[in-house]
DNA sequence: AAAACGTGGCA
DNA sequence: TTGCCAAGTTT
């Protein structure tokens, strides 16, 4: 849930999901379209999809415990690097290297002098991460959340508060001067406005919202254009979001089963 | 390796 | 109003 998503926006979701579904074998046996909806406008639907996926896999490969290890919990649907690492560290207090975004900036400034990351990860960031968890599982696992929250509350991408930041005296940045970013290539903006993104968006919310089926033409009120209409269409049933029936009156889509 | 993938809040 | 950004992963 919190991939790409704000805490303050998860965290209501997360609770009501977690008294809905406490153990994996639970989310593993709801309906699809249950999850969907409980997801509701988090954002990324797909990773709804993997969260039930990753928990029917968790029943099947690991007898509905959360497996141990980073290998072993790659190897689920949705779980990538990041989410191995904090699962590591924050679920079984064993030492993992945890660098999400927040952590990514703290290094760029405190370790990097720069005022943010490249826009992708690098080999040299994980690196840097690396250098920098200490050694010792607990003291690695104090780390992860330090650097996490250090970078959520005070060392954030707007408007940091130096001033109260505890490592102010060695950060690089801020000897530097905070010198702005100017000359680092910065992620293009994500276009929204018309973008399948956008469509495949609307879908979604018409589908969770109707009690059941919804007829082809119904859809299609939600979305101008025909044409992309249906490959977004196409394009969530490909990705398992939607499913298609043939009914008496004609094509309906709704939520898998 | 770049691009796709939702949504809402804030400056 | 528009752009930026948020506990990333997958293809």
């Amino acid at each position: 849930m919190l991939q790409q998503t704000p805490v303050v926006r998860v965290e209501p979701a997360w609770r009501a999901w977690m008294e809905r579904w406490p153990e994996p074998a639970d989310l593993a046996a709801a309906p699809t379209a249950d999850v969907l909806r409980a997801w509701g406008r988090l954002g990324y639907p797909r990773r709804a999809l993997r969260l039930q996926e990753c928990a029917r896999a968790i029943v099947e490969r690991h007898d509905g415990e959360v497996p141990r290890g980073e290998e072993a919990l790659r190897a689920l649907p949705g779980v990538g690097e990041y989410t191995a690492a904090a699962v590591t560290a924050f679920a079984h207090g064993r030492r993992a290297v945890v660098v999400d975004t927040n952590v990514r900036r703290v290094l760029a400034r405190a370790v990097g002098g720069v005022a943010l990351p490249a826009p992708s990860y690098t080999a040299a960031e994980r690196a840097t991460a690396a250098a920098v968890a200490p050694p010792d599982d607990d003291d690695a696992v104090l780390w992860a959340a330090a650097s996490m929250e250090l970078g959520a509350l005070v060392c954030t991408a707007h408007a940091p508060r130096c001033g109260v930041c505890p490592v102010r005296d060695a950060c690089a940045w801020r000897l530097a001067g905070r010198p702005g970013d100017e000359h680092a290539a910065r992620r293009r903006t994500q276009a929204w406005v018309g973008t399948d993104r956008q469509a495949r968006g609307r879908v979604m919310a018409a589908l969770r919202d109707a009690p059941g089926p919804v007829p082809r033409g119904v859809v299609a009120e939600v979305w101008h254009d025909a044409a992309q209409l249906d490959r977004c269409v196409a394009s969530l049933v490909e990705d398992g979001l939607v499913e298609q029936e043939d009914g008496p009156g004609g094509v309906l889509y709704r939520l898998p089963v």
